[in-house]
DNA sequence: AATGAATGAGCATTCATTCAT
DNA sequence: CATGAATGAATGCTCATTCAT
């Protein structure tokens, strides 16, 4: 079944190439629907070598969740490294969005996935499930720095508040996004992202006016 | 297996408990990881009913997103009949984006079950991918008829405007928010409309403002 | 299901049209293979029309036998009517034998029915299992009569007498030569019909001349 | 379901078990009416294994007549080793007939179901379609070997043109002679044999006699 | 460390049949 | 007389998993 040429000693190796079919096939069509016989014959590597690395397909399954976060979050900070210039908070928003949806669309497997457990309950598992909340909370933390950094100008607690309150719509924008995306519907990413900026902006500015009043 | 006091003429009722099954099943796990065994054993019904009523389990899943699309709209009216009362757009979106909200909250199976094929690619197989399209076009088509009615005050055709420009990103913060609730993270779903609601105000306004400058 | 212009009162015409279909489909792809569904769904009819007419699957099959062997002696009758020309007997089984072979070229599907359920023991249900009998028996009581009309010159005895020894025989050639015509190898069929009354006036006239010195 | 002393690492002996067991059952009922839970059962291993060894339901049936080919043409050469004693072509041909009537009746499981093919077009199947023709052909070479030894003393041409004249009539005697007795009707397969035999002496004699007028 | 052989449970689907109308 | 609805049993097949090597 296997390709002969491949050496029998390169188990690092095989790792990487089970995970990144995985990855892909997951995304594509989700957990349930993707074979461990369908990998195996897709990667020329055995069966049981899924077994060896990941100890079960649940096993492998969190891998690949583990490995995807790892990377998307490692990616995320290469692309928003050295921060927005000076600005408006709308124009710092805008290149912290724009940067975004960049690594939307050359990286989606991660995040489909991502969304596809989230919807389907298959995360109920307890070990995924736990991954995926820890995604999620770690998506939301790193929303919360690019809102503070863009309303970095009002001060440091008025931004911290702003983060606190658009945060969790900021996510919400993006996912959505993401669907419209995947569905093949909607404008192109990049105008969602635009429009997005805009309303966190004009979102943030009213709540930083009312602060700044109060405070 | 079945009742045995079940008749074997009852065929529409049997066909109602088959499809109340399969959309909460369905809705939950997803499509692949749905089994007719499984659908059977819970309905007390033989699997060749499924096959009786609804020829194939691609069959089912056409008729599951039918019937889900065709309630889901006409519970949408019906949450919506009057129209909200006069008020500001903010005011209006927001009593708008609340009975959506509700809908969201007490009817989840159906927008569930459309998100994890959207995102599956399952889709792919014509009918439903077909069907897919349709609810959401007819959804964006029913955004577009809310934003314009919540802009009605600036005339016809700036409200228009203003629901072209926004209908998708009114979309994807309602998918955003409902992946949210399903992810049991964010703040509740109503807290989301309402800054949803506030977004699309200030968004709309902006534009609005716009036109009528240019008009 | 069924076409709707076509009246639920033709009870005959119907049997009719299954039987049609049935002999058909079994000589093709055997009994076990031929499905009532597929039955139905080529003859527009409801598959309960089979329960309604035949009883049962077997019951079909029986009747398929049954006609099938009425129509292939009578047409054989009708093939012979008149008898040969008078001449040597190896002209006058060439005379029956080429008429036989057109017969197989034309109404290959109860032949070849028969051979399958001969060979493949699903004949063992009785019913079947003694038709089948039964065919076999008229066959080679015809085969006897074909062959003793054409040692008539002999006198009666001794074409009776020819006529036990190589009615079997005579059979197995026809039944060879017709395997050989549905495996579409071997020479054309009507070569080998040729064959078969050269061999068979041979060994008739070589029993014959023992007969007669005998006698 | 299996014999839990059966340990996972016997293969080869699994797969002979199972070829065994489908050349028997397919033989006696033919390849649709041969289930593999049928088999399964009787076998006492697993469904799966039939899967594990040849693919498929269809890949079973090719190794099934692969195998069986093989094993009876190497059964035929060991039979008619050494050839016939000297003597009058009938003479020959009856050794070699006799000697073939043998095999038919002591392995006729590959006999029967290669005729269950021929017949019922599931040959059709490409993969079977193909080796049921090769069967034939080298069927017909075996024979054309036989004639032309049976008729050697004439000259190797004259042999030959008396076998190309009669191999295809001698399988259609097999064939219909071997119909014969799985029909259980005729006589035993023995004298059909001889008959057979005289019958390729006189028609080999008739055909040599006006080859060497004509040479 | 890595794998091919093997398997039991479960899959979607089709079967022949029954029965109320 | 004729049929559409309904079903339990069985079908061919795929699954995730184990285990000796």
């Amino acid at each position: 079944m296997a390709d002969p040429k491949r050496s029998n000693r390169r188990g690092r190796r095989s790792r990487e190439e089970i995970l990144d079919a995985a990855t892909r096939m997951m995304a594509e069509r989700g957990y349930a629907a993707t074979s461990l016989s369908t990998l195996s014959r897709e990667t020329g590597l055995p069966k049981s070598a899924v077994y060896h690395h990941f100890r079960s397909k649940g096993g492998l399954l969190s891998a690949v969740m583990a490995r995807g976060a790892y990377d998307f979050f490692a990616a995320m900070r290469a692309a928003h490294a050295g921060g927005p210039p000076p600005g408006t908070p709308r124009e710092r928003l805008d290149w912290f969005l724009r940067r975004t949806g960049e690594m939307f669309v050359s990286r989606p497997d991660f995040l489909r996935l991502h969304l596809l457990l989230v919807m389907s309950s298959e995360a109920a598992e307890a070990e995924v499930g736990a991954l995926i909340g820890q995604v999620r909370r770690d998506g939301r933390a790193y929303m919360h720095g690019m809102i503070s950094a863009a309303f970095a100008g009002e001060g440091a607690e008025i931004a911290r508040a702003v983060a606190d309150r658009l945060d969790h719509f900021a996510i919400a924008g993006f996912d959505g996004a993401f669907v419209a995306m995947q569905a093949g519907s909607g404008p192109d990413l990049f105008e969602q992202m635009r429009l997005l900026a805009e309303a966190l902006a004009a979102l943030g500015e009213a709540r930083a006016g009312e602060l700044r009043v109060r405070g």
